[in-house]
DNA sequence: TTGCTCCTCACGTCACGTGAGGTGGC
DNA sequence: TTGCTCCTCACGTCACGTGAGGTGGC
């Protein structure tokens, strides 16, 4: 398939598949006109790029992680690698729940706020 | 107090602190020196910035969001927007929620390959 | 032939990191 | 006076966004 194709299956910009290409993440074949050709396989493989990115990593290390998680192959010290990124993502995990806590409280503060606000700019209002 | 020691106790670097004033999200007094000079508040603001951004705001979102957070005042637009974000954090939670047991699903699969390359290469390890 | 997609530069953006070079308070 | 911290540029980085200008397949 296409670069446009994947970009449409995966959810990805066309640039971002490109830059996937740059950092050696993702590797599509050629067409004789120099056209990206990508496998089937490409779009869940994107798609786990984009999961990693999302839990913070970075190229680099998604990068060491590839072999790993294409062939299931790995050296004890890439698993781990690959136990610390899990362990970084169950913090985040718990970083964002305390965040979104947060908000949530700042919302109900803000809600009695403006319906006393309410109160006093429409004391009588049937 | 000064910036380093807002770094210090907040966590984070002096020179996010110096973008977060350049953004309008945290704009400290100044001696006559020129030095910024932080408040104890300082402290729980840096955090709550630092919470936002990392569930993904931007910091033009946060500056919208900031009245509200440091005196509970909101038009209800802006309880909108809150609610909005929250629920991104939350789709955001779930995310890493699959890339984590992804990862702990590679990670499991590694571990039996190594284990049964370890019976080829050594079969009567006793 | 007309579009639509593709290509490669290459500069812009966001949230900072990182010196460069200099000044001020304890 | 000696450090340590502070200051303001200003360029670098990471993961892309966004045209600029041109070529190729249906």
């Amino acid at each position: 398939m296409r670069v446009g194709d994947l970009a449409a299956r995966s959810g990805v910009s066309v640039r971002a598949l490109r830059y996937y290409e740059e950092k050696g993440l993702l590797v599509p074949g050629r067409s004789p006109a120099g056209h990206r050709r990508y496998s089937e396989d490409a779009v869940d493989q994107v798609q786990l790029i984009q999961q990693l990115y999302g839990a913070g990593l970075s190229s680099k290390a998604i990068l060491e992680l590839m072999p790993c998680v294409i062939d299931g192959k790995a050296t004890p010290a890439l698993l781990e690698r690959l136990a610390a990124e899990e362990a970084r993502i169950a913090q985040r995990i718990d970083d964002l729940d305390l965040a979104r806590s947060r908000l949530i409280s700042v919302m109900s503060a803000a809600r009695a706020n403006l319906e006393s606000d309410m109160d006093c700019r429409a004391p009588a209002q049937f």
